[in-house]
DNA sequence: TGTACATCAGTGAACGCGCGTTCACTGATGTAC
DNA sequence: TGTACATCAGTGAACGCGCGTTCACTGATGTAC
């Protein structure tokens, strides 16, 4: 790597370091190359040497927050013993809040409004996110229950899009299509009562949303133990 | 209702029923004063007699919405039998997924990003109607089993907001924070596949979201009557 | 080691856009006598 | 019934703002001989 490619590589992570400021202090919607450049003391010009255009710029910015969020995710799960699956989920579970309410711009930009103007590139890093979010869950949940039975009985793999198929398969070859519609409910379960604090519903009805959080979480694995 | 009256009546509501139209078409972040006044052929100065501001109107807009929401939700709930709270439940719940599909830019002025700018006022559209929501939710989770214990054992007043328990109270005098708390906990739980499918996170995962969030109310039903 | 040239980061001004809001006004509709 | 006046909906131009993007450029850093 050359000194000009290291200065260059430099600067690509300060416009997104300062991007990602933004979307902190200001919204998503307040994303503005103008902006940028303003902080760093240069043209806003000077950013197109970097991105092409806004958009690869927030292309770049949710893929990395993504990351960030899926590593989390996932070692909050490692920190419980894997002959404990129970406590895995609840790990991953009680993760899933810390890391919104740590990146409650982070968690906007990823399962909020998308950006007003931006259109996400399709297969871009918005769905391979969510499908490592979802593999994970269900490895997670078949831990748990392998076999699952209730209102997941009649569900085949024919009631998942092909490619998504083709990933589960690849990665786990022995789970279940009912593990895998199961592990979409778990997944719901869980994002209601963090997207609802993250977004201020939780606030004006009580004063323990971690409290709640936890509660669910509990009485989930107990749930899924039992089936 | 003087003519002039009626007329100002008039022209209030065919404002507002325009920007409703911005957001159904463009997004939240998309309800501008000069648009609307483009739209009716008038000039943006004129909006200004009718609402004092773009907040104002916002405001307004936002109560109307989370309104239509309610009686959606309570039209839903009153259509089972009153005798089987359960099923009332679900369709409280798959109302909830039913409005959320049919108004979806309704669902994220609710309950999504709040709007760049824009800030609501203190005790609100927005609070008043995450109240009535969770009140009706409480009568509703109240009647399939008024006594939980479990996961809300320890819970008190003390856990909740004094302003929202002196509006529970004042509704149900009967109901215990035990099935508050887990009034909540339903609610993050309906939210969760709700807002994960409007905001096309499922999309790329299941091809029958209906299908999920019917089965997620069976079993949720299922698991209130055993407690 | 020195020189000539290519690379490339960044400049500064401009284009065209849409926005919320304010100003001073016109002309029609209603009201009081 | 007719006239004088008050009300009020809406006009049209302007202010000042920020935005993404394009243009033609400058001056420093690297490279090849």
């Amino acid at each position: 790597m050359t000194r000009r490619e290291r200065l260059r590589a430099e600067t690509t992570r300060e416009i997104m370091s300062i991007a990602l400021g933004q979307l902190v202090t200001d919204g998503a919607g307040a994303i503005s190359l103008r902006g940028i450049a303003r902080e760093m003391g240069m043209t806003a010009r000077a950013i197109y040497s970097y991105f092409a255009t806004r958009d690869d710029l927030i292309t770049a910015l949710t893929s990395e927050i993504n990351a960030s969020l899926a590593d989390a995710l996932e070692r909050a799960r490692d920190s419980a013993p894997a002959a404990d699956p129970g406590a895995r989920l609840v790990a991953w579970g009680l993760a899933m809040r810390e890391w919104a309410l740590a990146n409650p711009e982070g968690f906007r930009l990823i399962y909020g409004d998308p950006i007003p103007g931006y259109q996400p590139p399709a297969g871009g890093p918005a769905e391979q996110a969510a499908r490592r979010v979802c593999g994970g869950l269900n490895r997670l949940v078949a831990a748990i229950c392998p076999a699952p039975s209730g209102p997941e009985d009649g569900v085949a793999w024919s009631d998942f899009p092909p490619s998504y198929v083709a990933k589960v398969r690849a990665e786990a070859p022995d789970l279940s299509p009912a593990v895998a519609a199961l592990a979409l409910r778990v997944w719901g379960r869980i994002h209601g009562l963090v997207t609802l604090e993250i977004y201020g519903h939780l606030g004006s009805v009580s004063k323990d949303p971690a409290g709640i959080q936890r509660a669910d979480l509990l009485d989930l694995v107990d749930h899924l133990r039992a089936i």
